[in-house]
RNA sequence: GCCUGGGUGGUGGAAUGGUAGACACGAGGGACUUAAAAUCCCUUGGCUUCACGGCUGUACGGGUUCGAGUCCCGUCCCGGGUACCA
């Protein structure tokens, strides 16, 4: 009988699961190979046919690696802590738990039915404390850890403590805010409480008053990279700064090894400039500005210190902690009015008039450190409180936004770099003669920068500097759905808890809102007191916290003495091919490789980075269907002809439309309606009711009552629906989901299509037009062993010269395809070895087992199924990838191009396996040669290998 | 602005500097069939020719090369990311 995809894949996947077979084996003589999605939240929607690319990708790679004897883990987990469980909650008192446990076997269902080679034994789930017991533990190591720059690592606090004991602090050199010098005797003086406070500052989890991002509609803070555009990236709600209290992650001691290791990734270009720009690395210079009434200094960066001589005025941010000492007294009002002015708006109001210059003077003067004169210094917010010392040298004529600030105000723009014309915007480039500028005249500017800092370190007015624009990590998060911190406090002094006390376990609240007090809602958690008295910390992890080390607890999922232990981490290493969207940039794929970094300095693990390779698979898009209804008569037009109205003048396409409905049997009274009423709504149309842009009109009548009584117009008796690209998303109908696709075409077809559909990397749209031809794939591949009447038929000759050319010559562009992650031209090749072999009617086993293992990482259940008909033992890992010989054992001889200056003149038979010199011989004592070069000699003969051989004449 | 990836038929897309458009969709034609579905075969970048064939062609303009979609220089578009970062 016909191929039967439905109760085929069926049994395999319960084969697969009963015997477990993708579990990664314990076989340490294999070579290891972790390719490693990035796991899902399981939101309420469930999975469309956008979210498995990545994971099909993942799973053809992890299924070719194990035929090529590779021990292959290949885990898949849930990120299953985070907000829109919460927020769920919040409105509908279900607990997180139980929603995200739901969403969680839904997503498996789904996953199951696409035949993946998960080995689901080691499922991690970030919520489950015996996964977030590790969370913690990391989070108490990364606590107890300080960094030091010496060493240029992080390590423990013991170290640190030694240090203070027998020195003070002053020859400490380390990641720190800490600016007071203590010595040794004044360390062993300090009180517990003050010793606490003094670490803290040193420590690599740290609590400190801070400015945060808090959004009050999430009643949470959030980290910068969950801030986008001056929203929230969940649910975009508006952000504002806030100073409180707040658990940060110093990153920040990371960021010259995040930025230079970044180098040796085997990393798209453009995910690594995105680390870059995040880190933000800038070099200059730090500048001292004495003020002399009241006595004060104001310290700027710069990284254009050859401009100094072009200053004409200091901005400072309206936060900058000196406005109001140095304001005047006539100028207090309108400082104060503007301070206030700043501070009230929001982040989005900030941003999104950063064309509108605002700014105030605060009536106080700086002194010019090479030429003395008097500089105004203004407050303005377009300078950042919380980038470099948010205060600024302005240089109107060399930086495009002191030059609109001074243009707004009518500020002097003095010149000091030649080269530009400065009478409507500033000159920013780096090019140009120093002129103005007292000792820097005549240099050029990398000459000026480095000549402007030596003299400023030789007057002690600054020194050079690094300045990066990466923060700290804020890590607390106000809200109940997340790892507990493992952190007490005993007279307001936090403490850690023991390895013993872990896991803290998520307690049960009756709420999920904020307390009366305005405190977390775990403040609401009865009785939940460190040995009953001491009360723990109330804000939770953030998401990225689980997601953070996930790939190493795959390793060894069920250990309960360490998060993995070391064998297993010495044995798989690191993840050689990571797959996922390149959304997390600057999110967890920076907070990986800092944790993993900080774990590798404390010996926890010994990879510096968590993931060599990473390919970012790109989005697909929904194509969203429309239809176009006259409201009036509820009648609707096929795309083609509402184009001909829409795109006529209104009177005339009425005109038009009339003749229409009337030749169309629509009732005069009817027509009338639509002539008072003459709209033409442009609606979308559930795309699973639509095939090749032709509506069912039955099940569209079905689909919504209002639509029950609808009437079509056609062209060419369809109805066509308008298609257009947007985001896949319920409220535009246009979801496909993978579970319809496989019900209809089987999941060997889902997966063969989603590949075939374009370059993995690539964001695309759905369309389900093209996907007949795999289906008709996978029906031909099964013909190939089926005679006419479906019987199984397999012949034990030896393969033809022809068969055998098509079979290998389909290996080598499979292997090199692989190779190259280039999934979509692997199907196509397939497609061309299977219509070859059909047009060869062949049915020899010696042809059709390496096919059935060659496709089988792309369509595994039909080829296990090919695999047992032909008399094996059924499993996956089969034998092993067929390989392809190198040698032209094949195709030792066929027609070779030959071109005549460049054009393609004829063809020969000629033996590849010849050196270059005996094929450029045959060429020549060729008749077809002879010919065309008449007498002639050929000035030069080239033969590129395996390709052509060009005659020059 | 900066960074990054692109620009190839009606469409999705193939081409380690070597026969551009593989493979698939769509379209057109044909076979089988009472008919439809399914299946199979042929044609399908453009211009030109009765035909064999010829010319032209990978956003545009130059360059390197025996040979350029591919490499180099310049220009124009499009997508993605990102920014008052001093």
């Amino acid at each position: 009988m016909e191929y039967n995809f439905r109760e085929v894949e069926k049994q395999w996947q319960q084969y697969w699961a009963k015997n477990k077979t993708f579990r990664a084996d314990g076989d340490a003589s294999k070579p290891k190979y972790y390719v490693l999605d990035m796991f899902p939240y399981p939101s309420g929607a469930g999975l469309h046919v956008g979210h498995p690319l990545g994971y099909i990708a993942s799973d053809i790679v992890a299924r070719y690696k194990r035929l090529n004897g590779f021990n292959v883990l290949h885990p898949m987990g849930f990120d299953s802590f985070g907000l829109p469980a919460e927020q769920y909650a919040i409105q509908t008192g279900q607990h997180p738990k139980k929603t995200t446990e739901i969403n969680i076997s839904r997503y498996r269902e789904q996953m199951d039915k696409i035949g993946f080679s998960f080995d689901w034994d080691r499922e991690v789930r970030t919520s489950d404390p015996s996964y977030y017991k590790w969370t913690q533990w990391i989070f108490i190591q990364i606590y107890q850890s300080w960094y030091n720059l010496k060493t240029n690592k992080a390590e423990p606090v013991s170290s640190l403590l030694a240090m203070f004991e027998t020195d003070g602090n002053g020859a400490v050199r380390a990641a720190s805010e800490e600016t007071k010098i203590f010595t040794a005797g004044e360390w062993k003086q300090f009180s517990e409480s003050e010793k606490q406070s003094l670490l803290m500052n040193y420590r690599l989890a740290y609590l400190s008053e801070a400015w945060v991002n808090w959004c009050p509609a999430l009643g949470t803070v959030l980290a910068n990279d969950e801030v986008k555009e001056g929203v929230s990236e969940r649910g975009g709600y508006p952000v504002e700064r806030k100073r409180m209290p707040q658990w940060s992650m110093r990153i920040t001691a990371y960021a010259e090894r995040l930025l230079n290791d970044l180098e040796a990734l085997d990393w798209s270009e453009s995910m690594k400039e995105s680390q870059r720009n995040w880190i933000g690395k800038s070099t200059g210079t730090s500048l001292k500005f004495e003020v002399q009434n009241p006595k004060a200094e104001i310290e700027v960066f710069t990284t254009r210190p050859d401009t100094i001589f072009g200053v004409s005025f200091l901005t400072l941010a309206p936060e900058h902690e000196l406005v109001e000492k140095i304001t005047t007294p006539d100028q207090k009002k309108a400082v104060d009015e503007y301070v206030a002015f700043a501070k009230n708006r929001s982040e989005r109001e900030r941003q999104a008039d950063v064309k509108k210059i605002s700014g105030q003077f605060t009536g106080a003067y700086a002194i010019h450190p090479f030429t003395g004169k008097q500089i105004p210094i203004w407050i303005g917010d377009y300078v950042l409180a919380g980038y470099g010392t948010g205060a600024v040298m302005a240089v109107p004529a060399h930086d495009s936004r002191d030059y609109a600030f001074a243009k707004h105000f009518k500020l002097p723009i003095p010149q000091v770099v030649s080269g530009g014309d400065i009478s409507e915007e500033s000159y920013d480039a780096k090019e140009g003669k120093l002129i103005n500028s007292g000792f820097l005249d005549g240099l050029d500017v990398k000459e000026g920068i480095r000549r402007a800092i030596e003299e400023i370190e030789k007057k002690n007015l600054g020194k050079g500097k690094t300045n990066y624009r990466l923060r700290d990590a804020a890590f607390g998060r106000q809200r109940y759905w997340g790892e507990p911190i493992p952190v007490y406090y005993k007279d307001g002094i936090p403490y850690t808890l023991e390895e013993k006390d872990l896991p803290l376990v998520l307690p049960e609240i009756d709420s999920f809102l904020p307390t009366e007090s305005g405190e977390p809602p775990l403040g609401r958690a009865k009785d939940w007191k460190y040995k009953g008295q001491y009360s723990y910390e109330t804000t939770t992890m953030p998401g990225w916290a689980g997601s953070s080390w996930y790939y190493l607890r795959y390793m060894d999922a069920h250990n309960d003495q360490a998060f993995a232990s070391p064998e297993a981490m010495d044995y798989w290493k690191n993840v050689d091919l990571y797959i996922g969207g390149s959304e997390h940039a600057t999110g967890h794929l920076l907070y990986v490789r800092f944790w993993t970094k900080f774990l590798k300095d404390r010996g926890f693990v010994k990879v510096e980075e968590p993931a060599q390779k990473l390919i970012n698979q790109g989005m697909i898009q929904g194509t969203s269907c429309f239809v176009y209804r006259l409201d009036a008569i509820n009648t609707f037009l096929s795309a083609g002809l509402a184009d001909a109205f829409l795109s006529k003048p209104k009177n005339e396409g009425i005109t038009i439309l009339k003749q229409l409905l009337a030749s169309n049997n629509i009732t005069g009274s009817e027509i009338e309606a639509f002539e008072k009423n003459p709209t033409l709504s442009k609606l979308h149309a559930d795309v699973n009711i639509v095939t090749n842009n032709e509506l069912d009109t039955e099940k569209f009548r079905a689909w919504r009552e209002e639509f029950k009584n609808a009437k079509f117009i056609l062209e060419d008796g369809k109805y066509i629906c308008a298609g257009e690209v947007e985001k896949m998303s319920k409220s535009k109908h246009n979801v496909v989901s993978p579970d319809l696709v496989c019900e209809q075409f089987g999941a060997d077809c889902l997966r063969l299509y989603e590949m075939f559909l374009g370059p993995l990397e690539q964001s695309k749209p759905w369309n389900t037009n093209g996907i007949t031809g795999v289906s008709g794939f996978i029906r031909k591949l099964w013909k190939l062993y089926h005679d006419a009447s479906f019987k199984f038929i397999v012949s034990d000759e030896p393969a033809s010269k022809a068969e055998l050319k098509s079979l290998h010559r389909s290996i080598k562009k499979v292997q090199d395809d692989m190779e190259r992650y280039s999934f979509n031209t692997s199907v196509s090749n397939f497609m061309i070895c299977v219509n070859e072999l059909t047009e060869l009617k062949c049915n020899k086993r010696q042809v059709l087992e390496p096919l059935a293992i060659l496709v089988s990482p792309y369509a595994p259940h039909i080829c296990e199924e090919l695999w047992k008909l032909l008399g094996h033992s059924t499993s996956i890992t089969f034998a092993r990838f067929p390989v392809y010989e190198e040698k032209h054992t094949v195709e030792t001889a066929f027609n070779y191009p030959v071109s005549l200056n460049g054009k393609t003149k004829f063809f020969i038979e000629l033996d590849l396996s010849l050196s270059k010199e005996s094929i450029e011989k045959e060429v020549l004592a060729q008749e077809q040669t002879q010919k065309i070069l008449d007498g002639k000699a050929p000035k030069k003969i080239i033969v590129v290998p395996n390709k052509i051989v060009n005659i020059v004449i």
